[in-house]
DNA sequence: CGCACGCTTCGGCCCTCACCGAAGCGTCCG
DNA sequence: CGGACGCTTCGGTGAGGGCCGAAGCGTGCG
């Protein structure tokens, strides 16, 4: 591998170093918790992936390093997040993959506690997912405001939607307006994108939904379920 | 890392097995050498970077166990291809993320003027990339018959404009129909998914363009500038 | 039939890297 | 000001894995 570098080789070797980020259980592990969309502290990492504070720093080194993750120093503390929706899409498509048939296997009763939770509604980086996530996207789907069947798009009709419920849409750079993400609790995709975000800061701003526990998890509240019903035509049972 | 297995930690250590098989350089230049779409032997790619036999083989028992590489054995030859279309985006994705400041560097005179050919036009696993793959992307959405600036879906025109030239859209399972795929030298999205793999077969079922040499580089000729005028409207400029 | 060829298996080498505990540094609080 | 706390650096250890050449096995050609 000593031979004068061709395109070829340097691609090659770019793609193996950012591979390798996610090529460790604990750093997968730190990736996997940042999904969540909020910023943690080191320390809070060392102790989910249970590996001393030591290992976890030099994780994060190397994740800041390759890009991955960005930090912020606060006083005696370290936050670290996803870099930006770009990684975030990367993490899940790779967690995605994964994901068929390594799911869904017995767990313990909290364990399953917890998961059914998530399974309800959580939050997906900065959109919602789970059978929320789900419901909002087909409900959106249903009242032909959103197109899946030859893509991934919002309609005409669903751009006055966003209007109407005076949930703006700012594009900044490249990100696209709507994107499909694959829910990996109910193997098909949800709304992410500018839309998807906005969509779910509103819902969270609105009171539509709450962070409960300090996970991913959010509940709906009932001025959510009489909003989504009244707006979408969300069936309160879909939430369930 | 001994204590028991939680789902949180099946999914890291599902991903990080995932990301482990792409994140060895010599792994990660046959996954980027595979994304032409086409099958290899195993000495083909153990000459392409540059590996002995022996060291190929036992990479390639790892990408195809790990789920990623498919193989077809043939008298004395083995084959190996991507295992299907989702693995093939994961590839891309993974090197569309790499790519933003690698890819431009100057080259030696030979090298360029094989990278300006991939330039010009290529395939990217089953359907058209570089300018060509740009140059029809663009024109399909000045035409109205893709919508990318709500997300990226055909419009109704769209799936007319495909019947009446006559290419099939047929949807084996849950692939999309349409799918933005990153162009890593022109840095824009290029049409994928069925309609793009669609297009891309029609394209060379009825010799619009031919693959030169044996890499992934397609050429124009001129029947096919004359069918993309008529049909699409593309300006023989734009391919160049 | 026998040799050439493509691929695989095996043994051994060496480098990389995840991990920990101890020690050090800066920040915050009493 | 001193101690608690969060994080980082460093040295040492051990496991994992990529690499090769040699040898083995099966296929196909002359």
């Amino acid at each position: 591998m000593l031979g004068r570098m061709t395109t070829k080789d340097a691609r090659a070797a770019g793609l193996a170093r950012l591979a390798s980020l996610a090529a460790d259980e604990t750093r997968a592990a730190c990736l996997l918790a940042l999904l969540d969309g909020r910023a943690w502290t080191a320390g809070e990492l060392a102790r989910h992936c249970r590996v001393a504070a030591s290992t976890l720093s030099e994780h994060l080194g190397k994740l800041v390093a390759g890009g991955l993750l960005a930090e912020e120093r606060q006083g005696r503390h370290r936050y670290v997040r996803l870099a930006d929706a770009r990684v975030a899409q990367l993490v899940e498509d790779l967690a995605a993959q994964v994901a068929p048939g390594a799911a869904e296997r017995p767990r313990t009763l909290r364990q399953s506690g917890a998961g059914s939770a998530m399974a309800r509604g959580r939050t997906c980086y900065d959109h919602l997912a789970g059978r929320l996530g789900i419901a909002v996207t087909d409900a959106l789907t249903a009242r032909g405001l959103l197109r899946q069947d030859t893509g991934f798009a919002l309609t005409d009709a669903g751009l006055r939607w966003f209007g109407a419920a005076g949930i703006a849409l700012d594009r900044p750079g490249r990100r696209p307006l709507a994107r499909a993400c694959l829910d990996w609790t109910e193997r098909r995709p949800h709304l992410a994108g500018v839309a998807g975000a906005a969509l779910c800061r509103h819902a969270l701003d609105a009171g539509w939904c709450v962070r409960i526990g300090s996970e991913r998890a959010v509940k709906v509240t009932e001025a959510g379920e009489r909003a989504l019903s009244e707006l979408l035509g969300v069936e309160a049972a879909a939430l369930r």
